[in-house]
DNA sequence: ATTAAAAGCCAC
DNA sequence: AAACGTGGCTTTTAAT
């Protein structure tokens, strides 16, 4: 049930006490049955190659992923010192994908650990745990989700290259020869210049001079931070903004961008699963998780296919009136039917606030630590109407200012602070400590305090997403049907059925046939409720999805 | 010449 | 209104 793939010095591969040629892996792993739990040390550097051999993985142990989460876990304990296993790099996809020599990459690599040991090391310390059910659950989403982000890279989104020339065209003006500037920003920049009074020299492009010149100009801007121009009265300020606006179009998603991502009518953007503390994803390469939406219109379904766009409607504060335990907010995101309502104005029904506006800064600020401004304002008020909840990320948040661990729902726990913070801490109590000392070992401990405070809620809405997307990926395997071409032969993996080819930590994008799409959209939302169910039980919390169903993304939001 | 930091904007 | 979480990415500018 649980084969592991342990790497030999001769470059081959054991697999349950057989030697298997790596070519051979392809049709050793499409024969065994679905249930099997295929563990191996990095899913990014065997599973490329499985789907280019046209075989799909069911279930997977990713020892590398496992091994992060348990090391550092408070709900588990570790026996041992640091190994091979705590600096173990993740295999590129790229590395893996652009060269088919290199289908599984290099294999006779010595340093490699072993992966049988590793694997009865993490069941021991899992079966020890006082939360191995949470515990297995994470480690299973976790690389349910490393499969998911493999396949997610293997079938790339769908981008038709001529319609984001177009938006740029549109926007910017013609392509322009290399180092010339599109002719929309070169007429800007003329406006900047005569509005300040500046010589054709001034290049706008450059924060010194353009600040130098409106300070000659006396425009009063001390930074050029978007906000702060639109706060002044000048007749630069909006040329100037929309130079900027354009200018980060040009730079981040311009045409440079597509020819450097957009390989045959799909983007590719390697996730990278659990690169982020909390256990979010983080991607590399085109900044797939920044995607403007003024390029998504690009984002365009094949002939034949459609998007089913999801996400989840407020999904922080559910997660935080789940794992708190607090009944009234999460009946406030019920709402009247109780299947799931907006959840800003359930609190506002409640009384608690008088506007959606107020509820929503007022929750973030709850969440991410925010004093200031009306968020500050309404916290006093949503702390008496949701006591539990508020209670629940204020405690997260002392714990950071001593400069503990907190811990998700499932058990990824936040990192410990480096040495400055804790020499920071120990100067406020020297004899000689002065103010200034005492109010810095304040201030980064009040910082590390609003990282642990998000820590627990983003980290369990991270887990949440993955426990989804787990649910997602099988339902769609499920619901799919073998497309068969005219001579026969069965599509691979993807190519005849729904799959995911978007995700940005709440949120979905799955390209299916379009005949399937209620389909699909009916199972996304029960994979939501599914997760739920993971996470938290019977507990009366619903978690609501927006769903659109559209062949442009542009079109689904 | 190469690298690193800073500033800024994009996403959630 | 502009401080209040997690990131990636690009460009300019300073440092080596």
């Amino acid at each position: 049930m649980q084969p592991v793939l342990v790497p030999q010095p001769d470059g081959s591969l054991r697999v349950d006490g057989r030697r298997v040629p790596l070519g051979e892996l392809p049709s050793v792993v499409a024969a065994r049955d679905a249930a099997a739990r295929w563990t191996w040390d990095d899913t990014n550097r065997w599973y490329p190659g499985l789907l280019s051999a046209g075989v799909r993985v069911e279930r997977a142990h990713d020892l590398r992923l496992a091994h992060r989460i348990l090391r550092s876990s408070a709900l588990a304990s570790w026996p041992d010192p640091d190994d091979a296993w705590d600096s173990l790099p993740v295999t590129p996809l790229t590395a893996v994908a652009d060269e088919p020599a290199m289908l599984f990459g290099p294999v006779d690599d010595a340093a490699r650990p072993d992966p049988v040991a590793e694997l009865a090391r993490q069941d021991a310390v899992v079966a020890g745990s006082a939360a191995a059910g949470r515990l297995r659950l994470l480690l299973a989403a976790e690389s349910a989700g490393a499969l998911t982000a493999v396949e997610m890279y293997h079938a790339g989104l769908p981008w038709l290259a001529d319609v984001h020339d177009a938006v740029l065209t549109e926007t910017l003006g013609p392509r322009p020869r290399l180092g010339e500037r599109p002719a929309r920003l070169d007429e800007l920049a003329q406006r900047i210049r005569d509005a300040l009074g500046a010589p054709a020299t001034l290049n706008p492009d450059s924060p010194q001079d353009l600040l130098r010149a409106m300070q000659r100009a006396g425009v009063g801007a001390r930074t050029l931070r978007k906000w702060e121009l639109e706060q002044l009265d000048h007749p630069v300020v909006e040329p100037l903004l929309e130079y900027k606006s354009l200018y980060r179009l040009l730079t981040a998603n311009g045409w440079a961008w597509l020819e450097a991502w957009v390989r045959g009518g799909r983007f590719r953007s390697e996730y990278v699963v659990g690169g982020v503390v909390t256990g979010r994803w983080a991607s590399s390469g085109g900044g797939a998780l920044q995607l403007p939406k003024s390029v998504r219109r690009a984002v365009v379904a094949d002939p034949g296919w459609t998007f089913v766009v999801a996400d989840a409607a407020q999904l922080e504060p559910r997660v935080l009136a789940a794992m708190a335990g607090d009944e009234v907010m999460a009946a406030a995101g019920r709402g009247p039917d109780g299947r799931g309502a907006d959840m800003y104005a359930g609190i506002v029904a409640s009384g608690a606030v008088p506007t959606r506006e107020l509820a929503k800064v007022g929750m973030l600020g709850a969440m991410y630590g925010g004093t200031t401004g009306s968020s500050g304002q309404v916290l006093p008020r949503l702390a008496k109407a949701f006591p539990r909840s508020l209670a629940f990320v204020d405690e997260a948040a002392r714990a950071g200012e001593r400069g503990e661990v907190v811990t998700t729902h499932l058990g990824r726990s936040s990192p410990l602070p480096g040495a400055t913070w804790h020499e920071t801490q120990a100067g406020a109590y020297q004899d000689d400590a002065g103010d200034d000392d005492v109010a810095r070992a304040r201030s980064y401990a009040r910082s590390w305090g609003r990282f642990t405070r998000n820590f627990v809620v983003q980290g369990t809405a991270a887990e949440w997403a993955l426990c989804w997307l787990a649910s997602i990926r099988r339902r769609l395997w499920a619901l799919g049907v073998d497309s068969a071409l005219p001579d026969g032969a069965v599509l691979p993996p993807f190519t005849g059925r729904p799959h995911l080819v978007f995700f940005v930590h709440d949120e979905i994008v799955v390209h299916t046939p379009s005949s399937l799409a209620e389909a699909v959209a009916a199972e996304v939302q029960e994979a939501a409720a599914e997760a739920g169910r993971l996470l938290f039980g019977d507990f009366p919390v619903a978690f609501p999805l927006s769903v659109a169903i559209a062949p442009s993304y542009a079109d689904a939001k």
